[in-house]
DNA sequence: CACATCACTGAAATCGTTGTCAGAGAATGA
DNA sequence: TCATTCTCTGACAACGATTTCAGTGATGTG
């Protein structure tokens, strides 16, 4: 509770003197204000430091779910730079609502000096307001449909789901499914996108009744795993949007006691921790994710102090990687049978 | 950027009378300022409300390890329910550092009104201070060795532990080892506590090298059950102190090719989301997660209007309880060979 | 010795908001 | 009609820090 008076009172010289101390310039009662400032546990007031300089020192995330393992990742990459540089961190989940998103935003616009964002949809208005009224703004994971002005750490979804659809294709596959993620946001579009052209690309069709939209939720994964097995020609193997749907696809085979791989194979999009330890150990398309809180982090503070960068856009596209390991393999001559 | 003086100027009125309006006070020219609101995009500052104010409407929040999913899990709910009381989030790890924990509530102490915390040692001062400073703390899943005068959202660890025990002893298992987590925090120490008591009051012994002392992470587990393995007699079968610690364990047992629980029973402490998917479906003592961030923040929103029970602190303990799936199993005949 | 230079200092203004206070009109009652 | 309430108003002073500005005294130079 003791303010930069008292410190100053204590130490006899003026509050400016103390704050000068504070700030690191030469001071000849040094010794004295630094007694007065332990004796007494002084702590600045973040608030009033905040009003003067006008800047916060905070950054503001938003991230559609933080139980997602993958946006714990990402924010613990982002957390770990922030901290070195004295920011710290507003955490909101959007739970893959524009509309919570847009409010989020506003409420952060006033408090934080920067903003890393994984948008709900790719039509938020609000990104581009924030920018107008120059807070700077990362995108992660996820991009705006006309986002290309905005600093941005990506993976190239379209090769993802490409390399998932070329791998099931290698195996032989061609009756095969895949549960989307909401095709309003960027990556649910760009892995159906590119999965779809890699498998039209080989001559292969997907009916309608395999591709199926769903919304990054296990939930509606698991439902709509449960449809395709019960569709008189079910698939041979399923392609799933995120780790999340992967899981549901696969809680959906184990009650329907699908033998994975040898009725059906399973290919998901993000590895998990248990990854490797789940029945089957899955094979799923991989990409860094603790890395690429650290980049956007890094791209955000970038934007702080360097001015001369200050026009152009820096979108970082990261690498993404095959995991091959047990879920996937040619497919078997015992097709699953149909539930009803 | 506009201010509330533009705001004011625009309507026609006083600063004042702008801001009885935003505080829901009736004023004779609503309509005008609601129109000079409107246009101006006027977002009140932050940071001046909390100087006048001395609130800053901001939870501080001090976990780990944001990638475990029980902290993730925790997290979530407790933003769930600050958002509705119109509160945010200040997110920290401490990675386990007690040294880190106490700069990040120095940090917090002077822009929050206050903090839940799970303690990375039982042995802190700083909350301490912090309540001495005025500032509300609530723990969460950990508790300070004298922390009986905190608010406090917990489980029954030592019971936990009994129960894991209990579970392995009634399956007929006499050589059990514990793979426990740091025994400077309460959970790590009640955990064994209870299991070493239920142990002993079924008159079997733990002899030392079964007895193994971890540090809640993965790869600390996996190297300790690496160690068991090697044992010249191997338990038959292994109790974790944490999520984290059951999957190093697992990955190691999958890595030396132990047959669970053929070889070697596993039993858990804290489900995961993969948990019945996992190679064998994992037995766990469970324990609510979100539910338990959400007690934690109704907790200490209490204490900010409810004066009467200022004094009092709120210890909630909650249910805990096993999960039977399939790693667990009586002992069966074939030990695993020991690895060199 | 006089004067310029230097290093440091405190008073005061400021950031944007809220709360106090005295006062201005309008509405009520006698 | 006048007095009394009542409701709403704006001026102004905070909140706690930083920063500018005009010193002040000490040191260096010719």
């Amino acid at each position: 509770m003791a303010t930069i008076h008292d410190v100053a009172a204590r130490a006899g010289v003026s509050p400016a003197t103390v704050s000068r101390f504070l700030r690191g310039q030469r001071v000849r009662s040094a010794e004295a204000v630094q007694a007065a400032v332990d004796e007494l546990g002084f702590l600045p007031n973040i608030a009033a430091q905040s009003l003067k300089s006008g800047r916060t020192r905070t950054i503001g995330v938003v991230v559609p779910d933080i139980t997602n393992p993958y946006f714990a990742a990402v924010v613990k990459g982002m957390e770990s730079v922030s901290r070195d540089h004295g920011y710290r961190l507003l955490l909101a989940n959007s739970d893959e609502s524009g509309a919570r998103e847009a409010d989020l935003l506003a409420d952060m616009a006033r408090q934080v000096d920067g903003i890393i964002l994984a948008p709900a949809t790719e039509h938020e208005q609000t990104p581009l307001q924030l920018r107008d009224s120059g807070i700077p703004v990362v995108f992660i994971d996820r991009d705006l449909a006309d986002g290309e002005s905005f600093d941005a750490v990506l993976v190239d979804n379209r090769a993802g789901g490409r390399l998932a659809a070329e791998h099931l294709l290698a195996l032989g596959h061609t009756r095969i499914a895949m549960i989307s993620g909401g095709q309003e946001s960027t990556p649910g579009r760009y892995r159906r996108d590119g999965f779809l052209e890699a498998v039209s690309a080989a001559g292969v069709e997907i009916p309608p009744e395999l591709d199926l939209i769903g919304d990054f939720r296990e939930e509606r994964a698991y439902q709509l795993t449960l449809s395709l097995l019960s569709l008189a020609a079910p698939p041979t193997a399923i392609f799933t949007a995120n780790n999340l749907t992967t899981l549901g696809a696969l809680k959906a085979l184990h009650d329907m006691r699908v033998d994975v791989p040898g009725q059906i194979s399973l290919i998901g999009f993000d590895d998990l921790d248990t990854g490797p330890l789940l029945r089957p150990p899955l094979t799923v398309v991989d990409r860094p994710m603790t890395e690429q809180g650290v980049l956007a982090m890094r791209l955000l503070l970038h934007r702080f102090d360097d001015s001369q960068t200050r026009d152009l856009p820096r979108r970082i596209v990261m690498d993404i990687k095959i995991v091959e390991r047990a879920s996937t393999a040619p497919p078997g001559p015992q097709s699953p049978e149909p539930h009803r």
